[in-house]
DNA sequence: TATGTTTTGTGATTGTTGCCACATGCTGGA
DNA sequence: TCCAGCATGTGGCAACAATCACAAAACATA
């Protein structure tokens, strides 16, 4: 686990996860590659490959075992405990996400939430609500590792490099902007302007072809 | 432009299209690739490579005027116009992103909205709200090509059948399901549980190793 | 007009990711 | 205990993406 796995892997061991899921729903114990791949959309082959940077997780004849392989994936993504999240930034998206429940469902609990104007803002039950200013103090006190950031595209690289100090090691930044940070925090951008962008791309080309 | 540009590249197009933005407001009015580059996080060649593939935008020895690259990506891009896109699901999403502002910016219009449930549900001006019983009428009707699913789980896959019949050519999907489409519809998938799941995955390994 | 400087556009090269194909190993039945 | 059937794990190759490095072109200056 210590060399270097490629980041699309990543994604589609979360893919793979949601799948088995399904599976386990469906009372089905054993699924083999080829059957999991029909369902996801993933080449045998890629799956097969995909785990096997972790560990033979199958079993040769038989394929995989549905509740272990989830067990196994979690383990390897660090899904076994909950993780607590911060958020920062209580506009619309803000309020969404906090409203969210599939966050809970993947293991995840939003415990704090910060803005710079607590008037007017609430937030649901078993989450913190915070002023700004209170960000370092309050994720530092209570180790939290993972942030969102929902705040305007002009004040996110200053959050981020709030919550950098604070200990955070992880941010999901829905703002419409390259955070750059100097030391070792994982940044995943999440553009929803960049996503549409894409899709009129496509269809433009589409048509005039 | 008839010729497999990468996915990764059409991305890049949005991101120096967003950094364009920005060096025209500080009044900026010539770049070089490195300095974009540098602004965006990309690597120079990259940057040239990306826009060799729909024609020679630059000036040897001087750069790349700002305003007129703005220009030739937004046309390469189809987004020398401004495209009506339908929403589908008012959950808390969906209603976050009937009111987030950056899609206008971006030159897209949420026109039509649908839901299976219209009491308590309101819209912001400019967009018309319709029971989703008559989501396949209106959208053929207005000849929308794009739509966003911000409905459960289990309704995603149908409610894009549904849309591809009604003629819409690009979706965006915030469900956590993998759309799987017969015929030639753009699918991108916005997937906040597995992008949450990745940041665990490497806070996870940066702990064990 | 000639020359030096700058920055693009692009062929060549290196690195990464995806997929095929098959040997390996497990299971179940005779 | 042996054998047939099946699905994994993996070496190798093909496709794709990123970067390097340099020739070609534009501009500034004398």
């Amino acid at each position: 686990m210590r060399f270097k796995v490629p980041e699309v892997t990543v994604g589609r061991l979360s893919l793979y996860l949601r799948c088995l899921n399904e599976l386990e729903e469906e009372g089905i114990e054993v699924v083999s590659s080829s059957e999991l791949g029909r369902r996801c959309g993933v080449n045998p082959a890629q799956i097969r490959k995909d785990l096997a940077y972790f560990g033979e997780f199958g079993t040769r004849g038989v394929g995989y075992y549905v509740k272990e392989l989830k067990g196994d994936i979690k383990r390897v993504m660090g899904l076994h405990k909950t993780w607590e999240v911060a958020l920062v930034g209580l506009g619309n998206l803000g309020t969404a996400l906090l409203r969210y429940k599939g966050f809970q469902q993947h293991g995840f609990r939003l415990s704090v939430a910060f803005d710079v104007d607590l008037k007017g803002k609430n937030v649901p039950e078993g989450c913190k609500l915070y002023h700004a200013s209170e960000m370092e103090h309050v994720i530092r006190e209570k180790g939290i590792k993972i942030a969102i950031i929902t705040v305007h595209h002009s004040q996110a690289q200053e959050v981020a490099e709030k919550l950098a100090k604070a200990g955070v090691k992880g941010i999901l930044n829905f703002a419409p902007t390259r955070i750059r940070l100097p030391n070792k925090v994982v940044i995943r951008n999440v553009d929803m302007g960049t996503e549409l962008e894409i899709l009129t791309f496509y269809l433009s080309i589409k048509g005039t072809r």
